[in-house]
DNA sequence: CGCTTAATTGACCATAATCAACCAGGGTGG
DNA sequence: CCACCCTGGTTGATTATGGTCAATTAAGCG
């Protein structure tokens, strides 16, 4: 049932019936995971790879004195794990933030589709590199820009993406975080995301109240953000 | 002529003749390329992508203030665009740092390698998914770890790649950049870069005369960094 | 209603940036 | 051969962004 990722995917070229059979086949009935858990533990050897069908997670390491850094925040229809299929161990974990509907998908299964489905295997590739791509942003927001243009960049991949899989309209969408995950994810403390995002308000770019956000002026938050949204690959590309 | 590339590769999944030879194939005659220079410019889409024969570079993408954020230093062996094949346009650039000598393998023949070869295939995509390891490393130092910590990694990831392609041995190792390159790559400034220098090298743990690195305590190094050389595939792999 | 978690605010501190000199080495032109 | 210059390295003084600690309020939830 990965209906998200199929979307996802067959934006950026086209998949045909024999393809999404192929996913459908390699993917596993259902399960539901509550909030808190880790999909994959850090080091890690799965046999098998995980699709988001609902809920968020991130990505993460943890290092020695608690401290933890998001890599990634997944969404419905990301491959969280995709990459445990050709890097194992796992040099990270992976844990939910909400309740989550995940289905799995063997490695054999996945090993199968990059023998005999090489257009599918593009698409999937492309999955990871954009992955890689967002690390990149991640990078330039922790390494140069402020934090409020991180926050401001963090807020627009998001909108982006869920808008995507159709979990964003009008710049409306749920964003289930805490305060102090947000902060994992963008390398601040708890206490300064509250101060970044109480400047966000002020400055009338958006509304944030409970899970619910809403952008109020886009094309200053873009501003604001540097935000460019090529990397995620949305136009239609020849893979 | 990519060795470097062959012999990283095979480390992780033993090559056949006919990959080897698909891999020469691809590759186009050596071009040097002077330092400084972009071997792909950001928003370009190539149609070919680049494999480093020797020499240095760095991916970057620039803000609108000059700022700049390295997302990877590159190093002899590297496909440092690989991913342009997936990616178009490129999301970030790559600029030399060094005089390089490179070679061009032409998306069309990357292509049929992905039709043709699903093992050497996926030993490209690990290729990718390492680069994005190093990315999340990078992430988890800016973000999370102390410029002391960052800075450790940072010469443990080099000394561990460069080990890996023949150009480090006995943690000595040659590395051409400034302290102002040093600092785009850690998101610090180059004077902070001159100080946690100086503070490496009163804690004698390694010596940099010119471009010449000697690392003295590997071990000392390795705690302060929390360096898991793991998320770089060095064991071999099933691939 | 009480308990727990998350958000908010203030005071103070630390890491690293910025600004500004100054020094060292290597290459160039006279 | 040497003066000059340019780049990169080194150091000091000052500033700023964001962290830490601590207390308070708000919001869910059984």
């Amino acid at each position: 049932m990965p209906n998200a990722l199929i979307e996802k995917l067959s934006r950026r070229g086209p998949l045909g019936p024999d393809e999404v059979d192929a996913l459908r086949d390699a993917t596993e009935p259902p399960i539901c995971v509550p909030a808190g858990q880790d999909l994959v533990r850090p080091h890690e050897s799965p046999s098998h790879s995980t699709v988001l069908l609902s809920g968020f997670c991130a990505r993460y390491t943890s290092l020695s004195d608690g401290r933890r850094q998001f890599t990634e925040i997944n969404i419905m229809g990301d491959f969280v794990d995709l990459h445990s299929l050709l890097m194992q161990p796992m040099d990270h974990g992976v844990v939910t933030l909400t309740p989550c509907r995940v289905a799995h998908a063997s490695h054999g299964a996945l090993r199968r589709i990059t023998q005999q489905h090489p257009h599918l295997t593009r698409l999937l590739w492309q999955d990871t590199l954009i992955d890689a791509a967002i690390h990149r942003q991640w990078l330039v927001g922790v390494g140069r820009r402020s934090g409020l243009g991180r926050f401001a960049h963090l807020l627009c991949e998001l909108d982006v993406r869920l808008a995507v899989v159709g979990q964003s309209e009008n710049h409306r969408f749920q964003l289930p975080l805490t305060q102090s995950e947000l902060g994992d994810a963008m390398g601040l403390s708890a206490v300064h995301v509250n101060r970044l995002l109480a400047d966000l308000r002020r400055e009338g770019l958006l509304q944030w109240q409970g899970q619910r956000v809403r952008i109020l002026d886009w094309e200053r938050l873009v501003d604001l953000a540097e935000f460019e949204p090529g990397y995620l690959q949305l136009a239609q590309a020849p893979a």
